[in-house]
DNA sequence: AGGTCAATGTATACAACGTACACATAAAGC
DNA sequence: GCTTTATGTGTACGTTGTATACATTGACCT
């Protein structure tokens, strides 16, 4: 029969067509009747995989902090060994790169109102995309990661670059003359990450 | 007549009560027929003083970035004249303070997906909170306003306040012990706004 | 003063949404 | 093969934003 009652793989479809809708609208206004639909199932079937919408807004920001940590690697990667500071550039750059190539999903990643600490995989894996600027800062001071100042040096990295890329995705910063807006390599390279005086 | 057919004020009210419920829950999720109720008026007299619903939150948000720039204004004239380098410590520590006293609001000033770059009196709002803290970052490398590079310097600046405003709302900074999460001061420190090398 | 009109309110209606409940169908295990 | 469990559908409900038609009031003009 060419519609088979089950469907096979309903959850990572759903997951698909939601993620496929972000990528295209840069404006996350998910609905789950709209998303059953695409995947020709009714509405409700979605339950059976999902507690709620919100249970399945949660498992795309964990893929999209997976994602985001894949890409800082990639990033440090193709930096090299040259120097750890330039892997650390090459990773807030990235940083900035994903939100503005995915800018519907990382508003959900962040946007979601605190609604989201609650859940466990997407805890840990903001904890894992952390964790990897840690690193780096870990090894640009040659301290080790789990030093305070290490942290708090990672956590001022995480909050420029996410700053960065949260003006740019409002649009704050596109209606500045082109000689005013600065690359995002010029803002991270104003940040002093080494020890502190 | 103890209900008067028309309100006075009703516009304002509606403002008001929508300030008072932002204030109170930490979550935005503001509904038109409750605030309608709360004042105790049908939902569609809301229409006759907003085009829509986003034309009121964007009246709201605006209203916050007057309030933003308000404490930075505050807080840097509570620092006196000693330096311009306190004062810009100053103004970053009321940002990211104005965002953990009205979470809320601070989400709805940014978190709107970009909706909002239409909206004049935003934009013009928004505008005029960054030019005070440009204005700073100028007196403290001696340029004018306008140089690129002081444009530049407070760009940085707004990211990182605005970055740490944004993950200590949304939790990510309270699953660390104590001696692991920085004082907005140690953070802002980090930044080098004078002239780079 | 009385009539006209714009400003501002209400009532009703609709489509879209998230979700709860009862039921249908298929697959898996004894 | 029968029963159980996983996974789908159908129907229904409450809430939301908003459009449309109508009611009430105050302001203005002569």
């Amino acid at each position: 029969m060419s519609k088979p009652y089950h469907h096979g793989n309903l959850k990572e479809a759903l997951l698909q067509a939601a993620r496929a809708r972000l990528a295209e609208t840069a404006e996350a206004d998910l609905s789950l009747r709209d998303l059953a639909a695409r995947v020709g199932v009714s509405v409700n079937a979605t339950y059976r995989h999902f507690a709620n919408k919100d249970a399945m807004l949660m498992e795309l920001a964990a893929g999209g902090f997976d994602a985001l940590r894949a890409d800082m690697l990639d990033a440090m990667a193709a930096a090299g060994a040259v120097s750890a500071v330039s892997r650390l550039n090459a990773a807030g750059e990235a940083y900035v790169a994903f939100a503005n190539r995915e800018p519907a999903l990382f508003r959900l990643m962040f946007g979601r109102g605190g609604r989201f600490k609650s859940d466990e995989r997407l805890s840990e894996a903001a904890r894992a995309a952390f964790l990897t600027l840690v690193e780096v800062v870990a090894s640009v001071r040659s301290q080790p990661p789990d030093s305070p100042d290490v942290i708090k040096a990672a956590i001022a990295s995480w909050s420029v670059v996410h700053g960065l890329a949260i003006l740019g995705l409002e649009g704050y910063l596109q209606k500045l003359p082109a000689a005013h807006r600065p690359s995002t390599r010029e803002v991270v390279a104003r940040l002093d990450v080494s020890d502190g005086e």
